[in-house]
DNA sequence: TATTATAAAAGTTTCGAAACTTTCTTGCCG
DNA sequence: CGGCAAGAAAGTTTCGAAACTTTTATAATA
């Protein structure tokens, strides 16, 4: 029987796994669509520097490294311009955006005030669950931290990822939107430096523990004043050992 | 003589316009490209309301409205969707972002914050030329303001535009790229409910204008204190008027 | 009549070819 | 040899058709 069309077998197969998927609660993320993740994926990889600042981005290049088609991507870039990371010169194309001192030290003082502020207003609205939120993404990060240096650049990607959680757990009591999303556009423009730092972060490694942990507990403490302190601290010695690099 | 190649005749018929376009002054957006101001319309007519909150954009609307392809709109939907104006739901398409009375409050806040700072930063930094600036971009304004309250319903789109410019003159001598990054996106958001406030305006037109002159004289008199002040209350008593009609 | 399955319609997303621009190369003339 | 025009190559931008999804309408069944 040919005859039978394709979305009969469509519901057969997903009848199970479409109902519940309406009111799944992960799906929290508004995402593109079909190119699901292609800005994620390239936001990362110019954040972990595969694309160089001022790299021209080719079509050519792109369509066969994502294995998407050309709108797509364009699509995605456009974002990406929007973001900050990436410029656009009529007819000359997409470039990666440049990096420098100045806007280093802009990112951070304005990733600063932000943080700080949503970490305080957390603190005060908090509830268990984000409570348990906090430790939890804490002790994932630490399993990580707590590694070899070998096994810690090796799986350097995860510690980006959980370390971004972590941040991120501390602040989600915040109420106000604004604020967490402008200080999510922040976090990822510090992303990309961070990440030159990489190659010549000495000792500083282990003090990066201890820091975490002691934002937390001020955090769990509900010391708002301390918090902020301690993450200003821990935010600024990080740009400052970046901005030595820089030169 | 049909053989002749398309670009000798581009070549002549532009080269007096083509070789001084290089160096073009005027010249300082990055722009878009062909589509080139698309963006901008699209954000003005959600700003404007010809798209209100929550409306459905389907691009077989958008496409005869804007006589453009739907790739060309795609891309520009997605720059207004990282400026937050619109919001794209997988395999739903794109909406025009809700507005509500918590969101107002968070964008004016963050607004006040960033135009305050950059206006002192720009106090203490603008030379000569901003200062001319201020003043010529003020008059412009003041143009307007000072017709009849017809005259001034009929050329609001040139208000508006005007009253853009004279803030961004106020702050333009500012040096954080980022600070007057984040402003803008703020101001282009309150632009939207400001202009929810249009309807229900009753006297308070005649203090604006007052209002704007004694924030460019106290600019003027390099006095970033009170401008700011005078700033913020400026800011803070629109959005509240709004905040009434928002109930 | 209510419910559910199927088809049709409406809408969105993706893709790549065509048009257009910029950049590089080549050949010509001074 | 340097400058410059012309053509070719490389790259970007636009567009709309095809594939896919969601929504709405229709028909069949209990």
């Amino acid at each position: 029987m040919p005859r039978l069309a394709c979305h009969l077998w469509e519901r057969i197969l997903n009848i199970h796994l479409k109902k519940p998927r309406k009111a799944e609660p992960g799906d929290e993320a508004p995402a593109s669509s079909g190119g699901q993740d292609l800005l994620a994926r390239l936001r990362d990889d110019i954040v972990r520097h595969t694309f160089a600042p001022e790299t021209k981005l080719k079509f050519a290049d792109l369509t066969e490294r994502y294995g998407l088609g050309i709108g797509t991507l364009r699509e995605a870039l456009s974002q990406l311009v929007s973001e900050g990371f990436v410029t656009l010169e009529a007819g000359k194309g997409f470039r990666v955006a440049p990096v420098s001192r100045s806007d280093l030290i802009e990112v951070t003082d304005h990733y600063v005030g932000f943080e700080t502020r949503a970490l305080s207003s957390s603190i005060g609205r908090g509830d268990d669950e984000w409570e348990t939120n906090v430790v939890a993404s804490f002790h994932r990060l630490g399993i990580i931290e707590d590694l070899s240096w070998q096994e810690r650049m090796r799986r350097h990607g995860d510690w980006v990822e959980r370390h971004r959680q972590f941040h991120e757990a501390l602040v989600a009591a915040c109420s106000d939107r604004w604020l967490l999303r402008l200080r999510s556009l922040m976090f990822y423009q510090l992303e990309r430096y961070r990440f030159l730092s990489k190659m010549n972060r000495e000792k500083s490694q282990t003090r990066k523990g201890t820091e975490h942990r002691a934002i937390m507990d001020a955090t769990l403490a509900r010391d708002p004043q301390k918090a902020a302190t301690l993450l200003e601290r821990h935010i600024r010695e990080t740009s400052e050992s970046i901005l030595g690099t820089l030169a």
